[in-house]
DNA sequence: CCCGATTCCTGTAGGC
DNA sequence: TGCCTACAGGAATCGG
C-alpha cells in the first residue's frame, strides 16, 4: 500500500536509471485508471529527456525538457526497472521505454494508479494545487496541526489523513503516528491542546522517516523499483496487531473502523 | 464549510 | 477442495 514511504522508496530507485535518459516511447496497454489515460499522450510523451525525478505527497513528478509526467501509485502500484524487452506480464499497464535499454513499467492490479502529462507548472494543476505541507518539510509542525484543527469536530485520525492538512500520512502510518504520540484516534482533532499536536507532529515525521530508511512498509503489494520488499512492517507497533499485546502496557491491540478505514490502538496508552 | 458515506478495482483471506 | 463474500485502501466526489 504505497504511502509516503513507499512513493520515495520508488521515486529514489528509479532516479537514478531516468535523470539524463530519452524517453523514446510510452507503451500503454490500459489506459483505463483511476483517470482514463489522455488520448495522444504518446505522442506528447515520445522524445522527451527526463531531468529530475521529483515527489509531491504521493505524487511522482517526472519532470522532462517538455513536461512533467504526474504518476500516482494508487494503492497497488509500483515501478520497476527491468530490461526494454522483458515481456509484460499481467497487470503491466503502462511503460517508459528509455534510450538506455531498460524501461520504466507500470504495473497495478487494482488500477488506482494514474498518470498524467503536464505542460506548464505542475504546482497548478488541479490534483496538486490544494495539497497541504509536506510532513518532513519546514512548514509542517505542531502548530501547523494546532492551527489547521481549530473548530474541527472531526476525529484526529482522518484529520491527519487529510491531505489538504498534511500529505502522505495514510492509514498505516496514521495509526503508528497516534500510537507513538499517545493520542488516541478518535479524539476530536479540535479537542487536542498545542503540545500534544507537537508531539503528533513530531511522530509523524519519526514514523514516516524511519520507514524510508527501511525502504517502505510490504503487507503484501509493494516492492520497491528492483522488486524487493519494504522492512518496516517488522517495525510496526500497532497496525495489523489487533489481539496483540500493547508494546507499552501489555493491553490487548484494539482495532475499530474510524472514519470507514481500520483503525489500530491502545485504549489505555492513548487518550 | 464541515464531515460522513460512497465510489472506483481486484487479489486474497476467511467462512462454510 | 471449492465457492462465495467481505475486506483492503487513496482520494475524489457526493449528499446532508
Amino acid at each position: 500500500m504505497p504511502e509516503l514511504p513507499e512513493v520515495e522508496t520508488t521515486r529514489r530507485g528509479i532516479a537514478p536509471h531516468l535523470e539524463g535518459t530519452r524517453i523514446e516511447q510510452l507503451v500503454v496497454r490500459e489506459r483505463r485508471l483511476r483517470w482514463p489515460l489522455a488520448t495522444g499522450m504518446e505522442q506528447s510523451v515520445a522524445g522527451a529527456r527526463v531531468m529530475q525525478v521529483g515527489r509531491r505527497a504521493k505524487y511522482l513528478l517526472i519532470g522532462t525538457d517538455r513536461g512533467t509526467g504526474l504518476l500516482h501509485l494508487g494503492m497497488s502500484g509500483s515501478l520497476r526497472v527491468v530490461p526494454a524487452a522483458l515481456p509484460a506480464a499481467r497487470h503491466d499497464h503502462v511503460d517508459l521505454v528509455l534510450d538506455s535499454g531498460r524501461c520504466v513499467r507500470f504495473n497495478d492490479p487494482r488500477r488506482f494508479g494514474s498518470l498524467h502529462w503536464l505542460e506548464g507548472d505542475p504546482a497548478g494543476h488541479p490534483l496538486l494545487a490544494h495539497l497541504g505541507p509536506e510532513p518532513l518539510g519546514r512548514e509542517f509542525d505542531g502548530e501547523w496541526l494546532y492551527r489547521a484543527a481549530r473548530g474541527l469536530r472531526v476525529a484526529v485520525k482522518p484529520f491527519i489523513m487529510n491531505a489538504r492538512v498534511v500529505v502522505g500520512v495514510g492509514n498505516i502510518y496514521a495509526s503508528e503516528a497516534l500510537f507513538q504520540a499517545g493520542i488516541h484516534p478518535r479524539r476530536p482533532a479540535g479537542r487536542i491542546s498545542l503540545a500534544r499536536m507537537q508531539r503528533l507532529a513530531a511522530a509523524i515525521r519519526e514514523v514516516l522517516a524511519a520507514a524510508i530508511d527501511a525502504g517502505g512498509t510490504t503487507l503484501r503489494d509493494f516492492t520497491d523499483s528492483e522488486g524487493r520488499p519494504g522492512y518496516f512492517r517488522q517495525h510496526l507497533r500497532v497496525y495489523g496487531r489487533a489481539g496483540e499485546p500493547c508494546p507499552g502496557c501489555g493491553a490487548p491491540i484494539r482495532q475499530e473502523v474510524i472514519g470507514q478505514r481500520a483503525s489500530y490502538f491502545c485504549h489505555a496508552c492513548q487518550r
